[in-house]
DNA sequence: ATCACGAGTT
């Protein structure tokens, strides 16, 4: 017998898991068998046990033959129950084919069959899975009609239904006449936000709710953790790790996957591996936030050893999701032929089907490589008419491998499908400009002027002391921009002197200045804009951290580099879709991205 | 019985 000792404290245990999915026991064969003893009992058509196995072939796994099992009792019913119109339209709602849900409700409506207050809530559901906000706002009408459209419930959903049609003043304008809210009404708007990635209003909200003196709970939490993922908040993120350990809720696999999730989008990958490694039990969504976060952080031959101790240790059989992680992570390491491998194994050995995603991921491997010919070669192979994402990262690749010819291509196949794209633009006046062709750069920037697209303009945040410090490029309204222009220019000073050349290959503005103007430009984007604040506010050594709003230039990168090696700093980046990690004087990205 | 949550290519 072992006594546990009172000097060295106990090591943190993650709690014990709570089943976040019951999978009903319940197959159609016994829901029938039931049948037939209620049949031979003379019971099967009184209402409770029409109620019964209804509600029983709706928590079938699997669900769909069951529901058409649920559909026959209904259409065979003499009288049907409510409570079995409801659970129909509830488990048609949850399906594939959530359209089903609201015809059926449209049949009783159209028999003049009342609703009741669990109705709409399903309905509205529906609505939320097909992002029919014409649909909601009529479901929403009825509901006022028959005076339940100020039922909680009814109102949490119609929250709900507006945040996932992108509707958010209406959803906003619901949640702020409600004078009774419960925690999924809060939850409901939190997540909202974050899903219309809105991190600032959703933890501006989280305050709400601890000012309301509301006690959050663990899907709060996730929330607020998705919340600091999207806005890379590590500070509050870290705040929230405390919060939940300090109320038991780390047991929670969703609550241990959001932390990896935040601390991996907050470049803290160390800490996603520690949460990784602490948990006990790991499900394919664990695994993938992983997978993600390792991709995101330059660890391309980590991500895919991982990808196979879950297919090899946890027997865990992956798909389509969990295969885009992994495929962009060779993608940004390089790892050509292991791509190739998985690729192939997704099809002979997973036997998936490649969606579109996954070519995409494939054409964004070959063309950062350099083998543009060959990813056009997959495009033209594709079975499906190619997205135009697909061409996008075909021309993407043409940018860094300044392939005009192919570019140009790409651009016609992507203006074709969504000529408003503001991105395209840039990328196709980048490939112009990386070959001198200024001309045709001019024309480019002349068209979309005459199109009304603009650039969107670059913006860096750095936290500094728990304050926020944002800085957009070109900007010189902010109180700081006499000290920071000082700071900015004896960083450019001590650039120099260290041997950087400027790289004025993607200056698109103003060309019609000549080189200097562009070696001007480059000097102002709002990253390095950032890490010069960054370095006369911290105390030496301390880690500055950044992150920004689009990709990270060529000249930016460079001079990332030797900024973390004449300075000594660790500099971590944050761009539009990964990090750059920059450490004496090289990038965890390996100059690949 | 009914409403909320975790992973994704550009």
């Amino acid at each position: 017998m072992t006594t546990s000792s009172l000097t060295s404290p106990p090591l943190p245990r993650p709690r014990p898991q709570y089943p976040e999915s019951l999978d009903g026991p319940t197959t159609l064969s016994e829901i029938k068998q039931l049948q037939a003893v209620l049949i031979k009992a003379g019971l099967a058509h009184t209402r409770p046990a029409q109620n019964r196995l209804v509600a029983l072939c709706s928590a079938a796994r699997p669900p769909d033959p069951a529901l058409d099992h649920a559909l026959l009792l209904f259409s065979r019913s003499r009288k049907p129950t409510p409570f079995m119109r409801n659970t129909i339209v509830q488990s048609l709602a949850n399906t594939s084919a959530p359209y089903r849900a609201l015809r059926f409700y449209f049949a009783a409506h159209c028999a003049a069959v009342p609703p009741n207050h669990h109705t709409f809530p399903a309905l509205l559901k529906a609505c939320s899975h097909l992002h029919a906000l014409s649909e909601g706002n009529q479901i929403h009408a009825q509901a006022l009609k028959s005076g339940l459209g100020y039922d909680m419930l009814v109102r949490n959903a119609l929250i709900h239904l507006y945040c996932s049609c992108a509707a958010l003043d209406h959803a906003q304008r619901v949640f702020d006449k409600m004078l009774e809210r419960d925690i999924v009404t809060w939850n409901t708007m939190i997540n909202g936000y974050v899903q219309n990635g809105l991190a600032r209003d959703a933890l501006d909200l989280f305050r709400d709710l601890q000012l309301a003196g509301v006690w959050p709970d663990a899907i709060t939490m996730v929330g607020v953790l998705s919340a600091c993922a999207v806005a890379g908040a590590l500070e509050l993120g870290k705040w929230a790790h405390a919060y939940i350990e300090k109320h038991r809720m780390d047991g929670r696999i969703s609550v241990r996957t959001a932390l990896i999730d935040m601390y991996s989008k907050c470049g803290y990958i160390d800490r996603a591996l520690e949460v990784f490694k602490s948990t006990p039990v790991r499900n394919l969504v664990l695994w993938t936030a992983m997978i993600n976060g390792l991709a995101i952080n330059g660890s391309g031959h980590k991500a895919v050893e991982f990808f196979d101790r879950m297919v090899h240790d946890d027997d865990i059989k992956p798909d389509g999701v969990v295969f885009i992680s992994v495929l962009s992570a060779c993608s940004h390491g390089g790892l050509i032929d292991e791509g190739r491998r998985l690729f192939d194994e997704l099809k002979t050995r997973y036997n998936l089907v490649p969606q579109m995603e996954h070519y995409g991921c494939m054409v964004d491997l070959l063309g950062r490589a350099g083998r543009i010919e060959e990813a056009l070669q997959l495009i033209r192979r594709m079975p499906s008419e190619p997205s135009e994402i697909v061409w996008r990262t075909l021309l993407g690749a043409c940018r860094a491998h300044r392939n005009v010819q192919i570019g140009e291509l790409a651009m016609k196949e992507i203006q074709r499908r969504e000529p408003r794209h503001h991105g395209d633009h840039v990328l196709l006046s980048n490939i112009y400009a990386s070959v001198g062709r200024w001309e045709d750069v001019a024309y480019v920037r002349r068209a979309m002027k005459r199109m009304g697209i603009s650039k969107e303009p670059g913006c860096s945040i750095i936290v500094v002391d728990g304050r926020i410090y944002s800085f957009v490029v070109e900007d010189a309204s902010h109180r700081h921009s006499e000290e920071v222009r000082a700071a900015l220019e004896r960083m450019a000073r001590r650039l120099r002197e260290a041997g950087h050349v400027p790289d004025t290959r993607e200056v698109v503005a103003r060309v019609e200045g000549g080189e200097e103007e562009r070696e001007e430009k480059l000097v102002h984007h709002s990253e390095k804009v950032a890490v010069a604040f960054g370095l006369i506010r911290t105390v030496p050594g301390t880690t500055l951290r950044v992150v920004k709003n689009l990709r990270v230039c060529a000249d930016c990168h460079a001079a990332m580099k030797l900024i973390s090696e004449i300075y000594g700093r660790e500099i971590v980046l944050r761009d539009r879709n990964r990090f750059h990690h920059f450490k004496s004087g090289s990038c965890s990205c390996g100059d690949y991205w």
